[in-house]
DNA sequence: AAAAGATAGTTGACGAGGAAACTATATTAC
DNA sequence: GTAATATAGTTTCCTCGTCAACTATCTTTT
């Protein structure tokens, strides 16, 4: 046990190598896909929250999305520059931003939306619908476990 | 059918979302970890590469890790730098390079695997061994049918 | 109420990776 | 055998995100 080399595990064992492979895959498709309406995916996903909420701050925005406040910062500037998001400051605390989605943003996000379902299906619609609850739930679960913010309220 | 609001389904309900969430977390985690060491996640993948081949080309390490060969190339000027890889020039045809880990990088190897160990166990410790065995065999079934050529040959 | 501290957002320097142009070598066509 | 093409690796430029310093605003302390 002593002089035999360290048993080191293959890459392929760890679930983490597996998923940061196939999420990369997945994103980068997406991607591809979002380029053709010349959006990103992190301003998809920013567009995706502001769609149903009245108005959002980019702080909470940044920790529902894993993202720094600077990323957020800079985001909201492109996505502003091209009249899909609007800044408002509001009333009481002045340092508060108070972002929404514009009428232009809420026209193209269906656009948007179907690729993402799209893009899903190509990568796992071939999963029956209770294979992908279930990788759902554990994702959910992890999310929990780890105490990350970025859980939507529900 | 007409008048309604486009339904558009929720960020949740992809599992790109989730993966990419988690993913991310799983990353950041373990490049935290890595950092102690002075290794990034893309070069604690090289380094574990090489570990297990003789040699390796710049390119079949490119496409086995889902990254570009320019990617690689900078990736290999650094760990070379620290010694860690080695590049050498295969004799019959000079274009290729023969990558290999060096001693001092295969002495480093077993300390980030542990780190690695660690880190998956941290986020998917709590799912008994089937379930983890499922999601990889749903991982890697992915990877085949997207015709992704990083599968181990195994 | 003035000073100290906390909080929201922004900015600038930096690093990592992709796309595509580029260099060097090898192969194919004629 | 030489021109055209293909392939391996490198380099340049660009984008995106982090980190940490910074500004502005609000809150707490005293």
């Amino acid at each position: 046990m002593r002089n035999r080399p360290a048993a080191v595990s293959p890459l392929e064992a760890h679930l983490g190598y597996w998923l940061r492979f196939v999420s990369n895959q997945v994103s980068h498709a997406f991607s591809v896909k979002l380029a053709e309406r010349g959006v990103s995916v992190a301003e998809w996903v920013v567009l995706r929250h502001l769609y149903e909420c009245e108005a959002m701050a980019p702080s909470a925005l940044a920790e529902r999305m894993g993202m720094t406040r600077g990323a957020i910062s800079k985001l909201v500037d492109r996505l502003a520059g091209r009249a899909l998001v609007r800044r408002a400051i509001s009333g009481d605390d002045r340092r508060y931003q108070a972002l929404a989605i514009t009428a232009k943003g809420r026209a193209l996000l269906p656009k948007l939306a179907a690729l993402a379902d799209e893009n899903d299906a190509a990568f796992f619609g071939h999963l029956d619908a209770a294979e992908q609850e279930r990788i759902r739930s554990v994702m959910r679960e992890i999310v929990r476990r780890q105490g990350l913010k970025s859980v939507p309220v529900d």
